[in-house]
This record gives structure tokens, C-alpha cells and sequence, in this order.
DNA sequence: CCGCGGTTATGCGTTTGGCGTATAATCCCA
DNA sequence: TGGGATTATACGCCAAACGCATAACCGCGG
């Protein structure tokens, strides 16, 4: 059908069955039942015919103004499809949790820039929720994220990047904030205060799992939608939360991050991507951040 | 090709080639086979298969995201050209010169929207080239325009709306200016100033025409792409020009409009339209600013 | 351990839609 | 009144696509 739609433009500017034919490499006769069964659908002329050529009806000029930007939309997103299947990707659009991203993320930004100068990273700071959407939707070739993915190995690939220990989050008067390290049993009786299943998919079922490992059932406070209002609460409410020990992370004011000592209180730092085979820019790019994650920490 | 396109997206809404093939009405090797040639086209798999179903690939993802709007794109556009195809026309876009518009456009417009609430009108106030280019690419519908349109004949429909006299253009301080009227003749020996070939085509021809038949060979002083700048000329340089006589016209400060009183000193308005049938409501426009042209005049 | 219900892939025969060649019908122009 | 254009039609052929039947595979449960 693109194909009659196409026709008719080289019609249009030629003029004559005759010649559109020549250069669309048809011969007339077939060229001439493209167009009639082409009208038949639509329902009108696109053409009077005459002796010395054909001429546009105004439904044939409407056709290709309506038409052309769809072929060329057409033809501009063929392309670009072609291009993602020879693993000529000209972008790389990568989600991260904000908080990981200075720690694992940035370091090897510049060293990929250095050898694929001509992919365009897109860099999306979402929480995991939105981007696993954006990675059915095909929104994002990668999606940093915790443990919470590995419920989802059969959606995506998943590649391991880092095991990071646990931090309790405590409000700085809490009477077991000044330990430089604590073991998770002592937090029985606290109250928790969890992200969302909309926000961080797994994150409660995570953190009721390393709870009962220690030895109880954690009673929770409530949910919230960002790690920015879970410390709020935090606060408020005199609740406790658990979080991934990304490097460096500074504690807000009034907040006291200690880690926890058990061994078994670990968080997988995961990057997930869609099925398929991987471009080389994009398997570099997890390699190496791969390493960074490994090698220093 | 679309349709393999939308059999993509069913698929991955389906997440199995049996009830995709289900919801498209096809047998399930046929999807089959028709999802293989599709992804022998792009080079690559779309989906990887599995025991359970398939699961999208991020080329299947990302053509996904790349094709979706185009489709969507292309069945709007497809729509709207059924819908001209069938008279049920959304909308009109009528070219006009500025000049002609008050006497004959505007009357009419009223009463149409009023019989056809349901199309929207387009006015457009061009020259007559960007008119016929317009209606060449189909971004206009109807064209009101003048004799230069004569020519045209074979490539668009036209339709005579009116016949107007001549008024001659002249400097105020002209010694014909204080004439009621004037024989074209009297103006052998002026030299004409007249718009170029691309603002208004065959408007010098028109007048050397005029002047042919009153006997002599007009004298050219310069091409204008307005009719302001025309005025200003005249006033300037001291040349006469010739006008369609659209009533009312009110002439600028410096300028004498003389009637000029021959017979044969007539100009056609016309309106232009693409060929091919006609919609209702473009029937009922062009039928009512025929007779609003000729009614009163 | 085996069979049942689910999946996708493949072989085969048929049909149909589309193509090209040859030809007809028409018109403009010399 | 022909010659050189044009588009439309008739006919024969072929290839692409379809459906049916079946194979091959997997997971699960008895």
C-alpha cells in the first residue's frame, strides 16, 4: 500500500503514466492497475486521465499532502530501525536511580564518550518503576537498578554489577545512631518506613526477607514514593528504613546512615537491558561499568 | 509491510503468536512466517521464542517505538482522505487577493459557516503565484484570482465569477487625473509600471493586451511585487498602471483611480479549483460567491 | 517417568493477486 | 489523414502468501 502512495507522488511530478512508470521500473499497464485499485480504496479519482498525460484531482493532491510526511516518517524510522539492527546504534539511553549514579555511573561516562564519540547517551533519572516501563516501552536500552529487577530475568537481561552492603536508616537521635555498625536483629521492634511497590518494585519484599532472616517480622509505618520522603519520615515519625550502601552517600541533616554488619544483608546492583543481541557500544559500556563497580569497591 | 508492522505490535501485546494470531484473524504459521520475512528484512530477530510465548527483543522494542507513531500517523492520514474522497470535507482553504476579499469573499463566508458549521475555513491572502503554487501542492482548495488564470485552464477547473472593469492608475497630479473616465487610448506614451511575472502572472500580458487593442505598444518602467509598491511607484516615478475595478476600493493618498471607459477593458475574476468532483460544501461556496459577485454588481 | 496442554516452526498443496506482453481505443498535431 | 503520443484492457504466467497438518520442544502434574 505504502508502495501505491508512493506511485502516485512520481506520478504527480511526472505527469504521465508513461514515464513514472519508466522510473518507478513498472510497466505502464501494471503501473495504471496500481492506481485504479488505489482509487477503488479510496474511493475517488486521483487522476484525470487525458491524451497528453494525467492531471491531479484535488483528491490526489490531498493525498500526497496528507501522505508524503508519512512516507518520510516511514522511511527516517525504517532507517533508524536498520541502523539499531546493525548494532549501529547512533543513542544509548541509560536510566539510573539518582542515588547510584554518582558512585558507579559517572566514572564511566567520560571513557565511553572517548570511544564512541558518535553515540548519543541519554541519561534518564527515574525511579526503577519508570524505568522498567520505559524499557517495555522501548524507552531506555538500560536500566540501573537494585534486586528489586531480578524478579523480572525473564522480562530482561540482567548482568550483576555490584553487591553492596545495607545501611540502617536511623533520625540522628535514635538511641543506636552513634554505632559505627549494628546487627539488623536489633532493629526488631522499630517501625519501617518503605518505598512504594509503584516507586521500587521488591523493595518491601527485600527488606521483609532480610528482617526475617534476623529473626523477626518488621512492622510497617507506611509507604512513600522517593528516598527524599522516606528520610522526612524518618524524621517525623521516629521510624526506620533500610537502604542500599551506595559509596559516598552523604546523610541529610538529622539523619544517621549506619551500616549493618550481618553478612547476609547484601543489595545486588543490577543493569538490565533488553532481550537480544547487545551492540558493541553497548556491551562495552556494561563491561566497563562492571569494573568500576568491582574494582575499587 | 504496515501490516507486518501491526502484527509486531499485536504481538507484543499478546505475548504469543497463537492469540495474536487469533486477534488478527490469520493462522498461527502464517504470523509465523510472516514475522520471519519481517525480521529477515530488518536483519535482525524481533522476538525471542520461547515455550511460553515470545518476548520482545530491543530491536522488537524499539520498533516498536520508532513505528507506532507513523502508523498512527498514517491512519489519520488515511482518514482524512477517505473522508475528502466522500464529500465529508473538514475543512476549506480558499487563497484570495487582498483586494478582491472585501467585495467578494466576505459577504459569503457568513452564510456559509452558518449552512456548514462543521467545516473549518482557511482564508489565506496571497498573490496569485503563491496561490497557484498552493493549489499545485494542495495546500488550497479554492483559488480567487483573475484572468491570469485563463491559462491555466488545463491544469485546474475554474469557475467565472465576475466581470470587472479597468480603472486606470494614475499620479494625482496627472492632468487625466480629474477625469470621471478616460479612454485607454489617452494613455498611449505612459509608461506602464506592472507586477512582475512571479507576483501575478500573466498580468503584464492582460495589459499589454489591453493596450494592443486600444492601439499602441505600451512603454515598461519597472516590475513591482505588490500592488503597494506599484503605488508608490506610480506616485514616485511618475507611471500609470492599470487595476481590476474591485468595487469600493479605496484609492491610497497620491493616486487618481480613473475608470477607463472602453468595452473591451474588462477583467475576469475567477475562481480556480483542482479538478475532480466537488464536495457539497465547496459546491455551495463557489455557487454563492458567483452569485454575491453578480447579484449587487 | 510419561503424557497432556501449551508453545513455535516447517512441509505441502492451493489459491490468488500482481506482473509483463500485446493490443485496443483515444487524442493532438502536423 | 496518418504519426506519435497517451491511457486502458485482455490474456497467460508466476511467485508470494495462505491454511492445514504435523513436527519439535517445554513445563507441569499425576
Amino acid at each position: 500500500m505504502l508502495e501505491r502512495i508512493r506511485s502516485v507522488f512520481v506520478v504527480m511530478e511526472e505527469g504521465s503514466l508513461n514515464r513514472a512508470a519508466a522510473r518507478l521500473g513498472v510497466s505502464q499497464p501494471t503501473l495504471t492497475r496500481q492506481l485504479q485499485s488505489l482509487e477503488q480504496e479510496v474511493g475517488g479519482p486521483l487522476f484525470e486521465r487525458g491524451t497528453g498525460g494525467v492531471r491531479p484531482t484535488g483528491l490526489g493532491y490531498r493525498l500526497r499532502e496528507e501522505m508524503l510526511p508519512v512516507v518520510r516518517a516511514y522511511d527516517a524510522a525504517w532507517a533508524e530501525v536498520l541502523a539499531h539492527a546493525q548494532g549501529r546504534q547512533s543513542q544509548l539511553r541509560i536510566g539510573y536511580l539518582g542515588l547510584a549514579a554518582a558512585r558507579y555511573l559517572t566514572p564511566v561516562l567520560g571513557r565511553f564518550q572517548k570511544a564512541y564519540p558518535e553515540i548519543k547517551l541519554w541519561l534518564f533519572d527515574q525511579t526503577p518503576q519508570e524505568q522498567l516501563t520505559a524499557l517495555r516501552e522501548g524507552r531506555l536500552d538500560l536500566a540501573l537498578i537494585g534486586q528489586e529487577g531480578a524478579s523480572l530475568g525473564e522480562e530482561f537481561y540482567q548482568h550483576r554489577v555490584a553487591k553492596l552492603g545495607v545501611r540502617a536508616v536511623l533520625p540522628f537521635n535514635h538511641p543506636l545512631a552513634g554505632q559505627a555498625t549494628i546487627g539488623l536483629a536489633r532493629l526488631k521492634g522499630e517501625r519501617f518506613i518503605v518505598p512504594s511497590e509503584t516507586a521500587v518494585p521488591g523493595r518491601k519484599r527485600w527488606m521483609a526477607q532480610l528482617c526475617r532472616v534476623a529473626g523477626f517480622r518488621p512492622q510497617w509505618l507506611g509507604e512513600t514514593e522517593a528516598v527524599g520522603e522516606t528520610f522526612a519520615r524518618v524524621v517525623a515519625e521516629s521510624g526506620v528504613s533500610l537502604l542500599p550502601d551506595y559509596l559516598q552517600m552523604i546523610p541529610p541533616p538529622g539523619i544517621a546512615l549506619v551500616p549493618v554488619s550481618d553478612r547476609f544483608a547484601t543489595w545486588e546492583l543490577t543493569l538490565l537491558r533488553q532481550r537480544g543481541r547487545m551492540s558493541p557500544g553497548c556491551r562495552d559500556l556494561v563491561k566497563w561499568i562492571g569494573e568500576a563497580a568491582r574494582g575499587p569497591g
